[in-house]
RNA sequence: GCGGCGGUAGCGCAAUGGUAGCGCCCCAGCUUCCCAAGCUGGUUGUUGCGGGUUCGAGUCCCGUCCGCCGCUCCA
């Protein structure tokens, strides 16, 4: 019987869950929506791509510095940044031709229009329209005239909010970040200061931000907490177009090269018109070949001095937030271009482009062609068999390895079913132990993508060839 | 938020209102000794959750949560 067809999303989620990679959190109860749990796999496989980025951004580029801001800023951060006045406005939704609109404005200029209605007892507390009130049916919805269509006031502010000290509804209201961003603008100027930075530099930074998005969904890819690995350049005015072509190269390059991500699974997405954010100049988006389309997890846009300038005003630290250059005695904001890639998003993308399935000798194989940089597990270490003393030579290279690879001991079952668990896992290298070993002190290490065994390194051997593979 | 569909073991799925099962995985042993082979045995479920109808509910009804698809949204 033919097996049903499964898209690939239905694929992944299914053999990250079975292999732990990630799963639905506090199932237990049902799960909560759109927060997802990184296992054993998961983890190490996120914590591998972190790595990479920070190696490829922070210690790769002398002129970019890390930090690990705060999850909670100062509440004026979002008032500067546009996040808290641009979403605060509740919006009434019209059921019957699904256009939105501003309360307010429904109050000003439809409400206040209509004979009959008088607008004050339809507010509560002078603030809200107050649905519950008899009048509220006989709004006509501004776009299709229909009556009794519209929906109560909501508000959709996309960021999660809650309170300082214990006591509900006391203290000052603040917000989880809805990016990581602002909290290097708000610390530059103490890092350029620290770390003695000259514009063009960066500050980078990988940390979790949250909004309460209104539709999550496609597992991973859009929930409500995730992690960013953003990096804000700061440079001269004037500069900021050779600063994008730079960082569009040097992102796709990662995604491409280092991450080992399909070339014709990866294209820019430029943003044009009412895509252009407020805050941005120029904006690209590196999309991926996702089952469900073509869809961004990185952008790299060009955002001026829009959030410097906002900070400035916001927080009257104009001086603070200028650079002075020594050699041309010039004082000026610093533009900034950001690359701003989405950790889950990515982690996604790696775990789809690697998903493949073969046939050996006849049988169906899953394997996760994972670049051995990322891959959880970089090497199983097997005995052959159970006996002949196999077991523990391999136990004791294990024990040599464990400090500086992740290396898996395994022993149970027979052969064949070890290296397909390891190909599930994605698992580059399968190290075994076998007779000749006793004869020779010499190990197979078996390739995950071509199933040989090319080379019989001596068992002192074998960390110097893991060395020089996940090198190469 | 709206509409449609779904939720049964780790995974994939069965089960006229009448004893909750199958395959895979997993574990132990035997066997084999380089690619999920075979044999024997074994673990695993408050059928998402909570109510209701019924002698009896995985199955019917209500609510709720979670997921998928479409719409809306994504500053």
């Amino acid at each position: 019987m033919a097996a049903k067809p499964k898209n690939k999303m239905d694929l992944i989620t299914a053999l990250a869950k079975r292999r732990g990679f990630v799963m639905p959190t506090s199932e237990i109860y049902g799960g909560i929506g759109s927060s997802y749990d990184y296992g054993p796999l998961g983890i190490e496989m996120k914590r591998k791509l972190a790595d990479l980025w920070w190696r490829e951004m922070v210690r790769k580029h002398e002129n970019i510095v890390g930090i690990d801001s705060a999850i909670i800023y100062h509440p004026k951060t979002w008032v500067a940044s546009g996040h808290v006045d641009g979403f605060t406005d509740p919006l009434v939704d019209c059921k019957q031709c699904k256009a939105r609109f501003r309360e307010d404005e429904l109050v000003d200029r439809v409400v206040a229009g209509i004979k009959g209605i008088d607008e004050k007892p339809l507010k509560e507390n002078d603030q809200h329209l107050d649905a519950d009130h008899p009048s509220y049916a006989l709004i006509p919805c501004p776009n299709c005239g229909t009556k009794g269509s519209l929906t109560p006031p909501r508000s959709f502010n996309l960021m999660f909010k809650t309170h300082i000290g214990p006591v509900e509804d006391s203290g000052d209201a603040v917000y989880l970040r809805p990016e990581t961003a602002q909290g290097i603008y708000v610390d530059y100027p103490q890092v350029q200061t620290t770390a003695r930075l000259k514009p063009p530099f960066g500050i980078a930074q990988i940390g979790k931000a949250f909004r309460n998005e209104i539709t999550p969904g496609n597992f991973i890819f859009r929930t409500r907490e995730f992690e960013q690995m953003e990096m804000q350049y700061f440079i001269p005015p004037g500069t900021e177009n050779e600063t994008m072509d730079f960082w569009k190269t040097e992102r796709m390059a990662f995604w491409r090269d280092v991450c080992g991500i399909k070339e014709e699974n990866l294209r820019f997405h430029q943003h044009t018109g009412d895509e252009l954010a407020h805050y941005a100049s120029d904006a690209y988006d590196i999309e991926y070949n996702f089952p469900f389309g073509w869809d961004e997890f990185e952008g790299i846009h060009s955002r001026t001095d829009y959030d410097l300038k906002r900070h400035a005003e916001h927080s009257g630290k104009q001086k603070d937030l200028e650079y002075f250059d020594d050699q041309t005695r010039e004082r000026y904001l610093p533009y900034i271009v950001e690359t701003s890639a989405g950790l889950n998003r990515g982690l996604l993308a790696i775990l789809l482009d690697a998903y493949d399935e073969d046939d050996v000798d006849g049988n169906d194989r899953v394997v996760m062609r994972l670049d051995p940089k990322l891959a959880p597990i970089t090497a199983g270490i097997f005995p052959l068999t159970k006996k002949d003393g196999l077991p523990e030579i391999a136990r004791k290279l294990h024990e040599d390895l464990k400090l500086d690879f992740d290396v898996f001991y395994d022993e149970a079952g027979n052969i064949g079913r070890r290296y397909r668990r390891q190909d599930e896992a994605g698992t580059p290298f399968c190290i075994t132990i076998d007779h000749q070993t006793l004869e020779d002190q010499t190990v197979t290490i078996r390739d995950r993508d071509t199933l040989d065994q090319p080379e019989r390194p001596k068992l002192d051997q074998v960390a110097n060839v893991l060395s020089a593979r996940l090198r190469g």
